[in-house]
DNA sequence: GTCCCGCGCAAGGAAACCGTCAAGATCGCC
DNA sequence: GGCGATCTTGACGGTTTCCTTGCGCGGGAC
């Protein structure tokens, strides 16, 4: 989950963030000022961070830099003042981008979406750790607890990577038939009983009594952790 | 040096724009419609791309997607137009700014500079050892364990250079193909096989047996290091 | 107890994929 | 125009992977 610092003065600006980004499954840290911002910033180490320039405490070039010195986390800037000169410095010492207020909620959340879509691959746990093997979605790999690879077949790893995206949380065997096979293969459950054996015999201790790839009878399967 | 395609058919912007460019010692590629954008843009590959929305013979949206489909390049959208849907599905497809016209060409410029820095230090891992030879990315030179240099042809070089940037992850054909060939190509594995033999033949110690040009057998390629 | 359905397991043929070699076709340079 | 390097294209064998089928087991319904 991506989390986001909102540092503004304006509290109903505040409000209105927090609630819209709450909603859309940010975890959303707040400050007043620049001061604070600097401290949370620091605590909590936030993926994106939202800052007004006109803050009470502190000149808003002054908080970038302070963030800048030492992360690359994505800044937003926001300004009542939209004169070239002050947009030119932000970006230069190291804002990633600028919007003028007022400006439409819709674009500010795009334009969030598209900071985080740039950290994306590189934040988004790329690596389900299970207790017996481990999944590093961005190289693709698979590997038994001690380090040995596995080799998976495409279909394997497509499955195996559908059930780790959920990590925990039941797949219906309709979903992964659809999103391995699919649409046209919704009905063919007997491919999963098939492929999901040879995932058990390639990574579980004891394929007879699965630890990691349960299944659900009449359900579907779970990638469970320990 | 940093290379910038701009695609507009204001000619007296384009006009602005290359001679701004160049002055600040970018490479300028220019285009006047869509279809000639995208063609440019398989060719040279350049690093940033600036492109307006409103161009005769595309779609802005779909040129975005066009480039979006192969390339991770930054894209800076320029338009007329400054209504937030609009601006929201440009950033949603794969836009990473956008700017309203008129714009003041040192926002723009400062904009610009924002994105060149974001992709500096992800493209800015100029040697890659991999233990029996040595890519260095930014001379575009490969040596073998020991110094000798390797001479690699164009199409060698793109290739191991896509893997290099990649190091350790997994690169699906397609992307290789989309990458080194350009989007037409995504279908002619037989390119890679011939081109990953002769990779093989110049820098494994023993091409049979690829220590560090991997095959994943259905997916695509690896390079490994030691 | 018996039937029935869902699940796990094994095996084999068809198809796809990969590596290799080598012969045109193309391009750029002299 | 000729030459060399580079890029395409074709053919072939070996291997892997995928799909399909059949069978046995076990739990729940009746």
């Amino acid at each position: 989950m991506t989390s986001v610092l909102v540092i503004d003065d304006e509290t109903a600006l505040l409000r209105a963030l927090r609630i819209n980004l709450s909603a859309r499954d940010y975890t959303v840290h707040t400050a007043t000022d620049g001061v604070s911002g600097l401290a949370v910033m620091a605590r909590d180490h936030p993926d994106i961070v939202i800052v007004d320039l006109g803050l009470p405490d502190m000149d808003g070039a002054d908080v970038i830099a302070g963030i800048r010195g030492w992360s690359t986390a994505p800044i937003i800037v926001l300004s009542a003042r939209g004169d070239e000169a002050q947009k030119v410095h932000a970006l230069d010492i190291g804002a990633d981008d600028y919007v003028t207020k007022p400006f439409g909620m819709n674009e500010l959340l795009a334009r969030l979406r598209a900071a985080t879509r740039r950290i994306g691959p590189t934040t988004d746990e790329p690596v389900v750790d299970v207790g017996d093997f481990v999944i590093d979605l961005a190289s693709k790999r698979v590997a038994l607890r001690g380090g040995e690879p596995v080799r998976l077949t495409p279909t394997e790893w497509q499955l195996l990577e559908v059930l780790a995206r959920h990590r925990g949380r039941l797949v219906t065997s309709r979903q992964l038939l659809q999103q391995v096979w699919g649409p046209a293969y919704e009905s063919e459950t007997h491919y999963l009983r098939v492929y999901m054996a040879q995932l058990r015999r390639k990574l579980e201790p004891d394929p007879a009594r699965p630890r990691h790839l349960l299944t659900e009878p009449g359900m579907g399967y779970r990638l469970q952790d320990d």
